[in-house]
DNA sequence: TGACATTAGTACTAATTAGTACTAATGTCA
DNA sequence: TGACATTAGTACTAATTAGTACTAATGTCA
C-alpha cells in the first residue's frame, strides 16, 4: 500500500523539497541585503541602481526595454525615472522614428555615477564571492539553472 | 607578472561569479513570481500570507517574534497587521507578563483560512519541486547553504 | 530610589510595487 | 480609408518597504 500523500496543515512543512526552497530563500536574502548595503552607500535606491547600471554603456533604452531588463513594471518605473531625471542623472528624449516611445538617456552626471559605482558595486560583491573556488561558481550556475527551469 | 584584475565600468560585468549570481537572482524571481500567484488567488498578499502561515499551529506571537521569522521590519509590521486585523484574521492581544508585548493570534476565521490555504501552496509548489529527484533537491540545499554563508 | 539604557510597538515619510484605467500613436487588414 | 487591435507611457490606488522619531514599559546598577 503507498502512503497517504495528502498534504495537510500538519505536514505541510515537512515535505521533501522544503529544506532546498528554504535555502534558496535565505541565500538569496542574504545576498539582497549584502547589496542594497552597497549602492545604499552611493546614494541610490534597488531599483535606482539597476536602472542605472542597465543604461550605463549604452544609448539609451525605452521604457519597455528597461523594464525588460530590470523587471520593473512599466507604472512602477515611471515613478524610478521621474526620480532620477529630479536628480538630474537621466533624461527623457523622445524617439525619432516612434513618437508612442521615450528613450531614457544618462546624462554626463549619470555616466559619472555609473563609471564610479558601478566598478565599485562589483568590486563590493566580488570580496564575497572570492571565497567560492571556480568549480563551486560553476556548480551553483548549474544548480540554480536547473531551479530556475522547474518554473 | 600577475595580470590586471582592477574593476573597471568596461570589465565589470565579466567577472568569474557574474554568472552564479544572475542565476541566483533568476532562480528566485522565478520561484517568488509563481509563489505569488499562488496565495494572490487566496486573496492574500506574500507578508499576509507570510503571517498567516507563520501564525498558523502556535498559541500566537509577538510582533517581535514575528518579524524575525517573517523578517519583516517593525514598522512594516504594524501596517500588516493592522489590515489582517481589518479583514478579521488576526487579532491583537495584550502580553499578560510585559505589558510592552503585543501578542498576534489568529482568529478562528483566521485559523481556517490556515488550515485551507497553506496546505494548498505547499500543494501548489510541490507540482513544480515534484520533477527534481531526491540527490538534485539536496545537492541545492547544499549549494544554497555554501552561497548563503558568504554573506 | 533614580538616572540611564533597552525593548516593544506606533506614527510618519519617501520610495517601491503590481495592477487598472487612460490617452496618444502606430499597425493591420478588409 | 477606416474600424479595430496593439503598443508605449502616464495617472492613480492600495499595499509594502526601510528608516526615523516617538511613547510607554521594563531592566540595570550605583
Amino acid at each position: 500500500m503507498a502512503p497517504d500523500k495528502t498534504i495537510t496543515a500538519e505536514n505541510a512543512a515537512r515535505q521533501d523539497f522544503m529544506p532546498a526552497l528554504r535555502e534558496l530563500v535565505r541565500a538569496y536574502q542574504a545576498f539582497a541585503a549584502y547589496d542594497a548595503a552597497g549602492y545604499r552607500e552611493a546614494g541610490l535606491t534597488g531599483p535606482q541602481a539597476d536602472v542605472i547600471f542597465t543604461l550605463g554603456n549604452t544609448a539609451g533604452m525605452t521604457f519597455k526595454e528597461i523594464g525588460e531588463k530590470t523587471l520593473i513594471t512599466k507604472g512602477t518605473l515611471t515613478g524610478v525615472i521621474d526620480r532620477l531625471e529630479h536628480k538630474a542623472l537621466v533624461r527623457r528624449v523622445a524617439a525619432e522614428d516612434d513618437r508612442r516611445c521615450t528613450r531614457v538617456v544618462l546624462t554626463p552626471q549619470g555616466e559619472r555615477v555609473f563609471e564610479r559605482e558601478f566598478p565599485r558595486q562589483i568590486a563590493y560583491l566580488k570580496k564575497r564571492f572570492d571565497v567560492l573556488t571556480k568549480a563551486e561558481l560553476k556548480e551553483a550556475e548549474q544548480v540554480l539553472r536547473r531551479l530556475r527551469e522547474i518554473f
